[in-house]
DNA sequence: GCTCTCGTTATGTCTGCGCATATAGAAGGA
DNA sequence: TCCTTCTATATGCGCAGACATAACGAGAGC
């Protein structure tokens, strides 16, 4: 290739880096040098270093220029996939089962993860996943009937909330955690594993706007990692 | 402002996708003919697109034009700063203790996550991070001596190893993984939990190259919870 | 009917250019 | 000394145009 590529600059730089060849905080030459050096626009640097920036390795500021981030910030991007195609994934055969159906009023605690100021009628589901012919994660999902009323009609006995919802729902706002909990003497039942047992687990809440949508509990089998990689 | 930013434009094309205005799968017009509508050039709009596409929402592909995502990739950034400055914005006072500290080899369960074909010395660093007065994380800390022999040196009495590593190291592979996992005797007292409760881990290996440079595990204290909004 | 080739086309990227904007640092004033 | 104001400058962003590249789909050849 006889042009230079945004991408060449940017494993440059970033080889660069990791040879230590720019220390922390040492700064780098303006884009217009940089640009000179390689031969090519300053455009193309740019794109170059921004995308470096977005991913923590340099910090850059109008006027004072780009610098090596003193702390790297460190950030792990995983993918949340739809649990299907996560079993599927795995080589597995995916199965679904719905365990409980209910519509009541928002608890107390789920107003709050809603942010919700007063209790309104919610869709309680509970799922359970299987990877192959052992169970994989329950599902506690709770949908708000004020916002999604379509919901009270919907059929879960064959296909898990998750599906019907990402054809269902726009959102605008997500809040997503993950922690550690012991399994009480349903989870035990449901993921066969010992009460008290230590399992992995995900929330998720999303809003469109304001309005909540739905929030979710994924608590996974025992043992279960969540891994990324860069 | 008189003149279209991409970020106008991206965030009219959220707007749409949210509103459910271009279902899934739906093919969004040519980058051209977005360029007239919006009355800039294609470049702008171009920026965009990508960028959206970026955060999973679109699909692009030459030729075939750019559609909205079926199964919108969800995935979630989390930043994992330095514990210490974690601590701090939580408006705590930091405090660390380095509670054991030897040369060893590298056990068999080591050699498998730094993916190293024979035993290595590795030294071993057992830290307890206190936010205000009470233990916030055990870091059970391994480096690979072989590949960062400077590390044999390093006084971990008053600093903590991520704080040296920092400063020492450039890594250019990182794997971090989270799970659940029970107490033991010894997390029990470090933490000041009970054995058995289950806990909230993080672990991380890095290498240089094909170089292990450092395993980490922390492990944190009960109820934490790790989480993201966007 | 099937396979393969090739032109068309939408996105990917680079080039130069110009202006916008934030801001570090100098200059000036109290 | 300290504060304010100004200015030079590095990055941020936009434009128009061009060529590169992948891949869809039509048409040729079997």
């Amino acid at each position: 290739m006889r042009q230079i590529s945004y991408r060449q600059i940017k494993e440059d730089v970033r080889a660069k880096l990791v040879r230590g060849e720019w220390g922390l905080g040492t700064e780098l030459p303006k884009e217009q040098d940089m640009a000179a050096a390689y031969g090519c626009a300053r455009a193309t640097v740019n794109r170059a270093l921004r995308e470096l920036a977005e991913e923590g390795l340099l910090e850059r500021k109008r006027k004072s220029g780009t610098r090596v981030r003193q702390a790297p910030i460190r950030q792990a991007r995983f993918d949340i996939p739809l649990v299907r195609r996560e079993i599927e994934a795995l080589g597995e055969r995916y199965g679904y089962r719905l365990l409980h159906r209910a519509v009541v009023e928002a608890p107390g605690w789920l107003c709050a993860r809603m942010r919700l100021d007063a209790p309104e009628p919610v869709l309680h589901l509970r799922c359970l996943h299987h990877a192959g012919d052992t169970p994989y994660q329950v599902e506690d999902r709770w949908i708000n009937l004020t916002t999604l009323p379509a919901a009270r009609e919907a059929d879960f006995t064959t296909e898990g909330p998750n599906e019907w919802l990402i054809a269902a729902i726009p959102f605008s706002d997500v809040e997503i955690s993950f922690s550690a909990t012991a399994a009480d003497a349903e989870l035990a039942r449901d993921l066969g594993c010992a009460p008290g047992d230590p399992l992995f687990q995900g929330e998720r809440s999303t809003w469109l706007g304001d309005a909540p949508v739905t929030y979710v509990r994924m608590v996974f089998r025992r043992g279960h990692r969540m891994t990324t990689r860069y």
